[in-house]
DNA sequence: ATCTATTTATAAGG
DNA sequence: TCCTTATAAATAGAT
């Protein structure tokens, strides 16, 4: 009796009145959507709609012109300095048309790098795409791993340093005890001696010499992890 | 293990966290159906949303500003005589240098996607980048190949139809070639035949039928070569 | 974010 | 346009 329903790619439908048939059907469904999120989620919505037919349909949560005022500045996050001079602000006005054409362009492009909006592409332009992408993605794995190297490299140098002030330090404390032992007779006071090679603490002896760690002793790198994440 | 489901009733929902969840899935559904809607039915789309708490998202099928102007268009129906007052413009400063921020803002994106500009980056961010330009790289490909899929299914539908020609054509010559074969004897004239099967030529014979081939018959589509590039 | 049971949207055909 | 039905797609609720 009735259709088989098969998935349909989304392209440009061809035939005229499968094509306005859908658009009616589709165009309810769009709109019912659109007022069910600002209704629940307390969106404020403004949808427009032309037919290929230049015919109109529309919906706004509140009113059209408020949302589209609203979308205008949408950042106007300025009361700011308002210099009243109309002569100089009047200046721009083709100005800030041609901003928003970037803006839209650049923005279009950003989406379409992120894999959004490709329906209406060309095989050719998909390709080129592609290329950017492949050598963007080349450049930004060669870049990480550089830093990383950096990184580890870095560390590396630390802990040798670290391991340098390590031993003086040791050595310093093991002269400090002799030193106690030939006065103990006297004052039979005796230090404490050993820590393993490998933990360091602040020891609050006095300073053995002058620091040797440039620029403070962060040793907690932050390294983006997971690193090394996939070929 | 997952939830059962159930119908929910067309209000606003009053938990928040429900809220902004059900808000960032619902919208995210509308906007793709926007889209769809347009390219489906060529149809010029224009949304515009802000979320509860300010954020603004949008769509646009061509320009927005294009978009708004239209509506402004058949709102008002009126032409109308520009007041020449300089309070006309009300586009001020601030929203230009909003809008070169954000200009300028989407450049470096776009630079930095394309592998410029990325010394700057921690490596936190650059697997971020490179996790974007992983998944945009998905998108792409997988949209090439349904547009690539669709051609060949095209091309070879057009070849179908110019094999069906050919042969009425073909016919159509024999016949007219028996036709002088019987004139012969009079008027020495004969037409050459043979084709190959796969050939075809506007042959300036009279046309056998009316034009079967909706929307001309330009056989020549451009791929964008070479197919199927790597995986 | 991820998973499913369910509801909703909708393609095809009258 | 509306109706019907089978099926694809969206999404509520839970993890």
């Amino acid at each position: 009796m009735a259709g088989k329903r098969e998935r349909i790619a989304i392209r440009r439908i061809d035939n005229l009145a499968a094509r306005q048939v859908t658009f009616s059907k589709r165009r309810r469904g769009l709109f019912k959507k659109a007022e069910e999120l600002s209704i629940l989620c307390d969106a404020e919505v403004g949808l427009v709609v032309f037919s290929a037919t230049g015919k109109l349909f529309h919906f706004a949560s509140s009113s059209m012109n408020q949302i589209i005022d609203r979308y205008d500045c949408h950042s106007k996050t300025l009361q700011k300095s308002e210099a009243p001079s109309q002569l100089q602000s009047h200046v721009d006005d083709s100005t800030c048309a041609r901003l928003r054409e970037e803006l839209a362009e650049a923005s279009l492009e950003l989406r379409q790098l992120r894999g959004e909006e490709l329906q209406r592409l060309s095989v050719q332009q998909l390709q080129e795409l592609e290329k950017t992408l492949e050598s963007g993605l080349g450049s930004v794995r060669k870049t990480k791993s550089q830093k990383i190297l950096d990184e580890i490299n870095g560390l590396e140098r630390k802990r040798m340093q670290l391991i340098e002030e390590n031993s003086r330090l040791k050595e310093q404390v093991t002269r400090m005890a002799r030193m106690e032992m030939q006065l103990g007779a006297e004052s039979e006071v005796v230090y404490e001696e050993g820590q393993s090679s490998e933990s360091v603490t602040n020891a609050s002896y006095p300073r053995p010499s002058a620091d040797t760690d440039d620029g403070g002793s962060d040793t907690s790198l932050r390294l983006g992890l997971p690193l090394f994440s996939s070929k």
